[in-house]
DNA sequence: AGCACGCCGACT
DNA sequence: GTCGGCGTGCTC
């Protein structure tokens, strides 16, 4: 006898778990993990719609209460149980509620609630943003940015005219004129190595053969036009292709050329679709309308019948990671797709993450190499400058003798610059010169970020504002100031050191509102600004032919941050934007600022040499046991009540420390940072070589779970992107 | 979500 | 004394 556990599809907290019935031994051979079923359920016996999670041979609950299963429901379309099936291999592998695992997966048809939830819900909504709440507007999403976030969306047609516009300006009418309506007949030309990697690919493709490619090709060498012509391929076998960017909007010119080939057999999906917009996509490929999709990483979940390829380009990336439970990251849910469906996935990036070039050398992906840039492009020529150094010659400001000697030059010559800062939020905080006391945020274990245009201090991590005090709090002195350079004082210094200069900003604050972004690129594009200073964002994807310098003001600030991924996030970083120099026939120049002119990432990125890069992280990942060399797994746990938190942190951390030997167990500790929106946050490590053995100590920690209910909330997260 | 069990007010 | 209110809790 065979037992099912099913998951009841009902939308509501109280049967957001699995229910096992018994399987009627004519029904054996019609049910697998995915199939969809009726079963008796409740007093009533109601007929219910319900999935099958996986099969048991001995359940856990007493056989004298079981139930069977009705019948087997033929499913129409076979996206739904692949998808079902991705589903339970995304809650196997993450560790979330089946629930949540088949939210992230299915689209979104209704959300159900009780009329309380509703109610509240509505409420908090209008506390907000006092607009009317939409029945998806669900709390998965996250309250005020979900609802910036679809803000910008919903003018996404408008902006994206926009930032086509600069470079050459093409109006929104052109556009559209430029895109034909049929399948397109252009042909690419390719270059001998682009052609050897179709030859190859075709060749596996033809023979049956399904595996993981990594295309590591340096930017400008045409990477696109080698996942359009595989597409073709593929397309022409009546299978469909899903392509992942990292984000929709940056890579306009990519979808560009994708409708050129695919016409409206392509869609393009927006990275915080609304879900009705969501749904119409599935809609389309449900009803086989399209044959390509190009969006984020939840466009993985397009109900398509029959996969043939799944591209991730820029596959370094980190938005690749759900930053919600389930934590999935996109590669790894995509190699199981493509083994669902019996699809091939191709990487591609220029600077391979360290765990994908590693699976390319172990001969567990295929690798290709793309080398050739297309003509007139050159390496920029490059300057790392040590910043101690210019400390001790005196020089105090953000600008190294060199940086402000090449942007002299090129303010004069009229050309343009981009300035660079690494991170995000490091609006400088504001600390007291007298006492030393630094202004924190009362809810959080961070310190509050100043943003001098708006006049306000503000938490970054739960949007706590106070106005910038005259005083400080703590002693009254006056003297308190804000420490290290933003991109707002880049900002000011650019234009107390060249006064006229025009400078443009670009960074979380001045991109919020809809269609800044591209308004911000598309003005630069336009010569309509002489400087842009900007966070990351800046680095990625955009071509202006008239910038020739581009100054990183300090390539560090990420180093030492506790991050194992800290060299390899500066090496990609800082690649990417000394490739923003000089694209065209102007020879550009780099200069990259730092305290740590010798750490390798900086060096071997200065030399653009990926492969050396690679073997010394590599040393690194060995010796310090960091993936790719071992599989690590960050256990979160939150609460409001601390104690209850560090013990529920110390008794997991013995169930993972029963669980095996071979896996090693660093913690519990107070995490990174400790407190957030005034609930404590305790974190421990697991290691092991074998994801296998993680992911035994995630199942038992969650049965641990289930049997000691304690209300505090438990992460965990696989190989995590950043350090708790 | 649905449905049952359950413990208090006005009805044949 | 019984019919029925919907408040709490379970559903394999």
């Amino acid at each position: 006898m065979k037992y099912a556990n099913i998951i009841i599809n009902i939308s509501h907290e109280a049967v957001d778990r699995p229910f096992t019935y018994i399987i009627p031994e004519a029904m054996e051979q019609n049910i697998c993990p995915g199939t969809k079923v009726m079963v008796p359920f409740g007093a009533g016996n109601k007929e219910t719609m319900g999935y099958v999670m996986d099969i048991l041979d001995y359940p856990r609950v007493p056989i004298a209460r079981l139930k069977e299963i009705s019948s087997v429901v033929l499913t129409q379309d076979a996206s739904e149980g692949k998808l079902i099936e991705l589903a339970a291999f995304i809650k196997e592998q993450y560790g979330s509620t089946m629930i949540s695992a088949l939210k992230t997966v299915l689209p979104i048809k209704k959300t159900y609630r009780t009329k309380k939830e509703a109610i509240a819900g509505r409420e908090s909504v209008n506390d907000k943003s006092g607009s009317v709440a939409e029945e998806g507007a669900d709390k998965n999403s996250g309250g005020v940015a979900a609802k910036l976030d679809s803000a910008v969306t919903n003018n996404i047609e408008e902006s994206m005219a926009g930032s086509c516009a600069m470079g050459q300006s093409v109006s929104k009418e052109k556009v559209s004129a430029d895109i034909p309506n049929s399948v397109g007949t252009s042909r690419i030309i390719l270059n001998e190595q682009q052609q050897s990697i179709i030859e190859d690919f075709t060749k596996d493709y033809d023979s049956g053969v399904r595996k993981t490619y990594l295309i590591h090709g340096v930017t400008g060498s045409g990477k696109t036009e080698v996942y359009i012509e595989m597409i073709k391929r593929v397309v022409a076998m009546g299978r469909q292709a899903i392509v992942l960017i990292p984000e929709i909007g940056l890579t306009y010119q990519t979808e560009l050329r994708f409708k050129r080939y695919f016409g409206d057999r392509v869609s393009v999906m927006n990275s915080t679709l609304a879900p009705g917009e969501r749904y119409n996509h599935c809609e389309r490929a449900k009803r086989g309308e399209i044959d390509v999709i190009i969006g984020p990483r939840s466009a993985l979940f397009t109900p398509f019948l029959n996969i043939g390829l799944i591209v991730i380009d820029e596959e370094h990336e980190n938005t690749y990671k759900n930053e919600n439970m389930p934590r999935y990251h996109a590669k790894e849910v995509a190699e199981k797709l493509a083994q669902i469906h019996g699809a091939s996935l191709v990487l591609g990036s220029a600077t391979p993450s360290v765990e994908s070039y590693f699976n390319a050398k172990a001969g567990v992906y295929k690798l290709y190499n793309l080398s050739k840039r297309a003509i007139g492009e050159q390496l920029a020529h490059t300057h790392i400058v040590d910043l101690r150094k210019e400390l001790k010659d005196g020089n105090r400001s953000i600008f190294s003798r060199k940086l402000f000697e090449l942007m002299e030059d090129r303010l004069q010559k009229g050309e343009q610059i981009m300035l660079f800062l690494n991170r995000r939020g490091y609006a400088g905080f504001v600390s007291c010169r007298a006492c030393g006391e630094v202004i924190k945020c009362p809810h959080c274990d961070v310190s509050l970020a100043e943003h001098k245009s708006m006049g306000k201090m503000v938490c970054h991590y739960c949007g706590y504002e106070i106005p910038i005090p005259k005083n400080c709090p703590s002693c009254g002195s006056k003297y308190i100031s804000s420490f290290k350079a933003g991109t707002e004082q880049i900002e000011a210094e650019v234009q107390k050191l060249f006064p006229g200069v025009k400078t443009l900003r670009m960074d979380a604050d001045t991109t919020k509102r809809k269609g800044s972004f591209e308004k911000i690129l598309s003005a630069f594009g336009k010569n309509e600004a002489n400087v842009l200073i900007g966070t990351q964002m800046i680095v990625k994807g955009h071509d202006f032919p008239n910038v020739t310098l581009v100054g990183i003001i300090a390539a560090d600030l990420s180093l030492g941050s506790g991050d194992f991924r800290a060299s390899e996030r500066t090496f990609q970083l800082l690649t990417q934007a000394a490739g923003r120099a000089g694209r065209a026939n102007k020879s550009g120049e780099v200069v990259i600022q730092t305290y740590q002119p010798e750490q390798y990432g900086i060096v071997y990125a200065a030399k653009q040499d990926y492969e050396a890069f690679y073997e010394e992280e590599m040393v690194f990942r060995d010796i310090s046991g960091y993936p790719p060399s071992r599989e690590i797994m960050a256990v979160l746990v939150t609460d409001k009540n601390s104690d209850t938190a560090f013990l529920l942190s110390e008794r997991l951390a013995m169930v993972a420390m029963k669980t095996s030997e071979s896996a090693n167990v660093i913690g519990p500790a107070k995490a990174g940072i400790g407190k957030i929106n005034d609930t404590y946050r305790y974190v421990f490590y697991c290691k092991s070589s074998k994801k296998k053995v993680l992911i035994e100590i995630k199942d038992n920690m969650e049965s641990y779970l289930e049997n000691n209910k304690t209300g505090a909330n438990v992460i965990f997260d696989f190989n995590p992107m950043s350090p708790y």
